[in-house]
DNA sequence: TATAAAAGTTAGATTAATCTAACAATTGAA
DNA sequence: TTCAATTGTTAGATTAATCTAACTTTTATA
């Protein structure tokens, strides 16, 4: 059994290493807000129970087992928000405050019953990916809206950022999943662009905003 | 905010200030089955936190804020086993082990959340009361099956034992909240009783069972 | 009422998870 | 290629929550 703690740094660390390839203490420390020494001394422990591989000023990867638990901590928080957003009402900048939390409940049988009664979903309530009951978690390759251009159309399939704010400022927009978008022009300066969602007005996204819209083009 | 360990502390502290009037640090210890000198240190730090009136060799007492949050900590642990038990479609068997542990979530809205789908329910499955959003909570003066004799006929209202064993056995006894029993017999060297359901086949339930069973006369 | 048993307290150790300060290795830019 | 910046590591302190051992106070009984 792990504690919340080591939960969170399995977590980080997939994250991490589905976001680049190699993973540093230094990003891990970063990512988790927990200082270095703290983090070092948390890979030797999680190397000695098999679950990352951990050299000195060599960079960390999560064994096979470690994907696995890590994954299946994922799972529960994204059947988590999906069950509170579906099932309970709550609007999807609200949900993974809550997930957060109950992730690190130890009660196989309440996700089993979370999943079974939204009839199994493959996705979370921000586009993510659930990974199933085995702790695999197939990865769609949507990509980000900045690397698209003036004249593209596309389809906004996930968030990469579920922060309540970021999703309230989405809210706003008028921007949820599904949502049809068309480039009506790039600035080549900061990467900010200008687009129009189905016959509404034109709305300007800086590249902060785009780098964290995940589409497919249309 | 209050850390799950002091949460549990509290908890415990108003169920055996409703069970018995003086609350010791021995009491305490058992319940939590954690040793008396962490007790006594911690019932320290509560008496600074003014959580408790505790001096040296007396009973500890919950202050007003004491027992206030513990009512909240029991609001929320009863208004999961509600939820799970009828949204969710769990046995009352299986409710409490979850609810321990979903207690501890910082997440005011979720708990009201639950409240508002469940239709504000006064009873948690097992029959105990839900202290309302205030902190108050009221008792229902029900008596233990074992104060009543032959002849008697009640209804049962409340279990005070919630774990997973003790409903199961229940279950099997074909007893839930509602029931009509009628007591057939009572053993006075044990104290065991000899019941009817309805007009199924008389059953023996021991004191230790009686004891549990919380019932109104009919 | 004396004293043994029970309950309560104090002191000090342990573990997990964190920190800061100081030092070492690696990396990258001049 | 050198050396300064960045990254990583080690050592040692801190806090919360627990423990055991030893001692004290209260309680209950012979």
């Amino acid at each position: 059994m792990y504690s919340a703690a080591e939960e969170n740094y399995l977590k980080a660390l997939l994250s991490l290493a589905n976001e680049q390839h190699e993973v540093s203490v230094n990003e891990l420390s970063k990512r988790l807000e927990i200082k270095m020494p703290t983090v070092n001394s948390m890979m030797k422990k999680f190397a000695e129970k098999g679950l990352v591989h951990f050299e000195s000023y060599k960079p960390i990867r999560l064994t096979a087992e470690g994907k696995r638990l890590a994954a299946l901590i994922v799972r529960k928080h994204r059947l988590t928000e999906m069950f509170l957003y579906e099932k309970m009402g709550f609007g999807w900048e609200e949900v993974h405050e809550i997930a957060e939390q109950m992730e690190h409940i130890q009660a196989p049988k309440l996700f089993e019953k979370m999943d079974e009664i939204l009839g199994f979903p493959k996705f979370d309530p921000h586009g993510s990916p659930i990974p199933d009951a085995h702790g695999l978690l197939e990865t769609p390759d949507y990509t980000p809206l900045s690397g698209f251009n003036a004249g593209d159309s596309v389809k906004l399939m996930a968030i990469s950022d579920s922060s309540e704010s970021f999703l309230r400022f989405l809210n706003q927009k008028h921007l949820q999943l599904g949502t049809l978008i068309h480039i009506k022009s790039k600035e080549t300066y900061d990467g900010s662009i200008r687009i129009c969602i189905g016959d509404g007005p034109v709305e300007m996204l800086s590249r902060h905003v785009t780098e964290r819209l995940m589409v497919l083009p249309v």
